[in-house]
DNA sequence: AGTGGTCTGATTGTAAACAATTTAGCTGAA
DNA sequence: TTCAGCTAAATTGTTTACAATCAGACCACT
């Protein structure tokens, strides 16, 4: 029989990690750093991404290139056509973002009760490192930067839940959202706005009641 | 520049071809043919899948196995561990299914509502045929093929959908439904209401009723 | 000039060989 | 007996090479 080390992986998904880090998995990483990229608009949409010149990027072979984009084609990031590539896929329609909105919400808030009773000082920590984060990037308009921290943030609320396969749910969701994170920003709002939203959240969390908890993240995610 | 012939898979997903068809495309059949054989019990839980078995059973190499595995991981029905293999995920815990099932619930709506005014005869009859399916299924109680035919009667309301992307959330959420798919039936209710609920729901499909439709379309998920 | 066929370049899909990692069983000494 | 360390088998992860497919250009033919 097989039994391996420890980690029951599948999602750990850390979700941009940066090329500096060391390498838990080469082929994550990939994944993670090129949704990262789409998400936040650094790769266009309808760029094609071709398996070669990815695999001279990051320095790997074929194989595992073509994995990750076949993980990113499942999640929506990217569409493929039969023996013709990957290109990044279009946003989704009006009609889809309306429905992915709630069930982005529902998902979100089932995490935050699952593990609201267990929050401890580190885990405010953590969330408040990102603040910190957010608002230099609010304050020098970096909006690619504010996107991806505003997914770090909710998906750091998803990854402590310790239901097995939510990360996923809530992935292939967001992977379709991601004008919110674009446009969402850029349009009408002041950015600092963003900013503060998300320190009400943190904050109330901190205070320990669980429904005004749900309603600040929730109403963050319209 | 590439561009492919037709098609814009992604997510064709034919579910269940069985070994007879002809061979559009190799690898997602044996996603397919997997995730059937996982969601009806025919490989049971906890089941390791190896692959070089798998390569055997189905006459091709690694590679394409390999990337079958990984989508079926993403999709839930596998466990990766690294370096150690998959074998096939346990069910999702109760509160799991709790969530998930309103989330179903909301995407098949969804769906339906974007088809609905476009029905045609020969959709009509594509349902009945399954339905005929599963009356003999139900008779018989082969429970595995009752499984099988419900999913299948449910992707394809999904399949009808113009909208890009739905087909992938609603496996996301269905293939961690499985307990859905086999205890529902094998305990407590005549396998016979199965099949009645469904012929309603076809009935009032051709009725051009809209809500009433997803209702009976919703209560069939509970 | 327009139409159809063919050839070429590029790209993905598949297969087979190789490297790295892990588990499990065995050996041997305290 | 029990436990540490070592060896070997099994399995996955990666690289490389090869086959299949498709878009586009080129050229002959009407």
């Amino acid at each position: 029989m097989c039994s391996p080390h420890q980690k029951t992986t599948t999602e750990k998904s850390e979700l941009f990690m940066s090329q500096t880090e060391f390498a838990p998995d080469q082929r994550q990483q990939i994944v993670d750093q090129l949704r990262m990229e789409i998400i936040t608009g650094r790769i266009a949409e309808g760029m094609p991404l071709r398996e070669v010149s990815l695999a001279e990027r990051f320095q790997v072979s074929r194989a595992p290139i073509r994995e990750a984009l076949k993980q990113l084609a499942h999640e929506g990031m990217v569409e493929s056509k039969p023996n013709c590539g990957m290109r990044v896929a279009p946003s989704s329609s009006d009609s889809m973002q309306e429905l992915i909105i709630p069930l982005r919400q529902t998902v979100e808030s089932f995490a935050l009760k699952s593990i609201f009773a267990d929050l401890s000082e580190s885990d405010f920590e953590e969330w408040e490192f990102i603040l910190s984060e957010m608002k230099i990037a609010c304050e020098t308009k970096d909006y690619a930067s504010l996107a991806e921290l505003d997914i770090k943030f909710h998906q750091s609320i998803i990854s402590k839940s310790p239901e097995q396969g939510l990360m996923s749910i809530w992935i292939t969701l967001v992977s379709r959202l991601r004008r919110h994170f674009l446009e969402g920003f850029q349009k009408p709002r002041d950015p600092m706005k963003v900013y503060y939203e998300h320190v009400a959240i943190v904050a109330m969390f901190r205070s320990g009641k669980l429904e005004p908890s749900i309603q600040a993240l929730v109403s963050n995610m319209d």
